[in-house]
DNA sequence: TTGACAAATGCAACTGAGTTGCGTTATTAT
DNA sequence: ATAATAACGCAACTCAGTTGCATTTGTCAA
């Protein structure tokens, strides 16, 4: 299905406007496949001559949070990091020295299995977890 | 060891002096089982009659760090944490409703097997991952 | 024990990410 | 076209962490 009209149900769904700037910003998470930050996507918009205050990206980015479109990544530093929530649940390797990030898919039997058994043993609910790997790439390897 | 013992060893090693401060640090991260972030370091030392400057606490840390003695956790807000280092490889187990923290030790063979895997597939050397837990503590599902 | 020297500390000012209140502008439904 | 209200921009704010510099303190050798 065309993401565009996905969203723009999703939007209608929830009284939400699909203004110029909400298109644009979801076109650029569309458009990298890495976790951008607010400074990141303020600059891409500026490249497309469109200059948003901050302000309004970090409301934009609540809402489509809210109602299921992007989600947050952390990936060790202080900020925070949007990425469009169509693509299923994976994690991310993050190099240390160029801070390029790739996505990566894994098997997680294991990783559930180990969160049951907290829950059984410390009765501990286990509602979400976070895991990023840090390393080099393979660009950085050779250096 | 004594732990004092250690620190004093290596503090030496590095031509660092063993100030009141500094030792008390340490003490208030022993007695702590979970990491403490800079506010709550502050707290514990004015609590035991030490006002101490937020930047001698900074950059204290970052020399305990440097020498191996402290960890730095991130435990999903823009905050760091800290715990004692003696304490082998482990993740976290945060309540999203009451902010506790416990440890949590786990098999990791099939995560070391999964890093193994994006290394020859992909070219990415990890060299450490970050993997916490967010939940409802034992105290917080019943409410 | 003392004094010189380097390390540690405190303070004020700063940075950078994110938030809030409010007045103005734009989108939407009728 | 108009009215209702959501979205936006701006300025001022919070909060964690950093930096430069003057002052204090710990260490070590004389
Ligand atoms: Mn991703
Ligand atoms: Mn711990
Ligand atoms: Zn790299
Ligand atoms: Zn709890």
């Amino acid at each position: 299905m065309e993401y565009r009209e996905e969203i723009l149900t999703l939007l209608k769904a929830h009284h939400l406007r699909l203004t110029k700037i909400r298109r644009s910003l979801v076109d650029v998470l569309f458009q990298n496949e890495a976790p951008l930050s607010v400074q990141d996507i303020l600059c891409k918009l500026r490249k497309i001559q469109l200059t948003v205050n901050k302000t309004t990206v970090y409301r934009a980015l609540e809402q489509l949070q809210n109602i299921g479109i992007i989600g947050v990544v952390r990936l060790g530093d202080r900020k925070q990091y949007y990425e469009l929530a169509f693509r299923e649940h994976h994690h991310h390797l993050i190099c240390l020295q160029c801070e390029r990030v790739e996505d990566v898919d894994m098997n997680e039997d294991r990783l559930f299995a180990e969160e049951k058994k907290v829950s059984d043993e410390r009765g501990f609910t286990i509602l979400r977890h976070s895991l990023e790997f840090f390393g080099l790439c393979r660009r950085c390897q050779s250096i």
